[in-house]
DNA sequence: AAAAAATTGTTTGTATACAAAGGATTTAAA
DNA sequence: TTTAAATCCTTTGTATACAAACAATTTTTT
């Protein structure tokens, strides 16, 4: 850690990059028993936030583009954690809702998240945790 | 913006991952004119700070896999921003140098990262600057 | 020096990311 | 009402990301 040449540690973009790398990193790796990446948690924890959402409703709440989307709804399809089932009053638009399986987990689930941001900010004071979240809903 | 449900704005996962996507996504519009993204803008700056560095050094430096970084420079090779030159006292190894037309841009790629940091940070303080980079530092 | 270990870089496979274009469907306009 | 516009979602193409395995080449051990 800091042994990076002058500039680097000045460039947000780097800074950002890197500290979302570390997060992102993390989580991961305690998703994989569960065979779930941090993305495709995300996205449960929006179904169980609102159940039925459209692709598209997911996309802005998730702040993501629909094409990645697509993507990883389709590999949780098939890796059953959820179910599309088509609206009966508009054929553009499929519902979706967590699996079986994965409102089973939900528990579980969430507790690792918690447990995640709890290493992520172990190391800062209580007025640093606060400031830091707002300095990143800022800029969102 | 602040219209994420309960949960979402207190993951610090979520909440590092939009940031940099925000950060990200700007500086790589501004960097389309040239040809370049934000990654093998990056490795400019490396190479600048350094040149003729290995592809494991660049790697270190950058915090980045090697996996990743061999794409990214055979992509830079092939579009004439880097050069590569084995290196004449280890054949596993090759050196890596900014190609004349990158050193040729060099002032103006710098300013544009600049002017990408300044976008990034106008909202804020200049204490919030400095602890919003020192809160990123921490975490690496 | 011959065998084992380490290093360098690539390749393969999977998962984001996003721009751009397209197909299907619904809604709005002329 | 039928043409135009908008919406939903997928597909295609390019660029990260990273784990795991690999070939080529040193370096270390024995």
């Amino acid at each position: 850690m800091s042994n990076l040449p002058e500039d680097l540690p000045e460039c947000m973009v780097f800074l950002l990059g890197k500290a979302y790398q570390k997060a992102h990193g993390d989580f991961n790796k305690r998703l994989r028993p569960y065979g779930l990446t941090n993305m495709q948690h995300l996205v449960l924890e929006g179904l169980w936030y609102q159940p039925g959402m459209t692709a598209t409703e997911l996309s802005k709440l998730l702040i993501l583009d629909k094409a990645t989307l697509s993507g990883v709804l389709d590999r949780m399809t098939e890796t059953g954690w959820i179910v599309k089932r088509p609206d009966p009053e508009d054929r553009r638009i499929q519902r979706i809702y967590p699996s079986e399986q994965a409102n089973h987990l939900k528990p579980e689930l969430i507790s690792e998240r918690q447990e995640s941001n709890r290493e992520i900010l172990e190391h800062f004071s209580a007025e640093e945790r606060i400031l830091f979240k707002r300095l990143l809903r800022d800029m969102i």
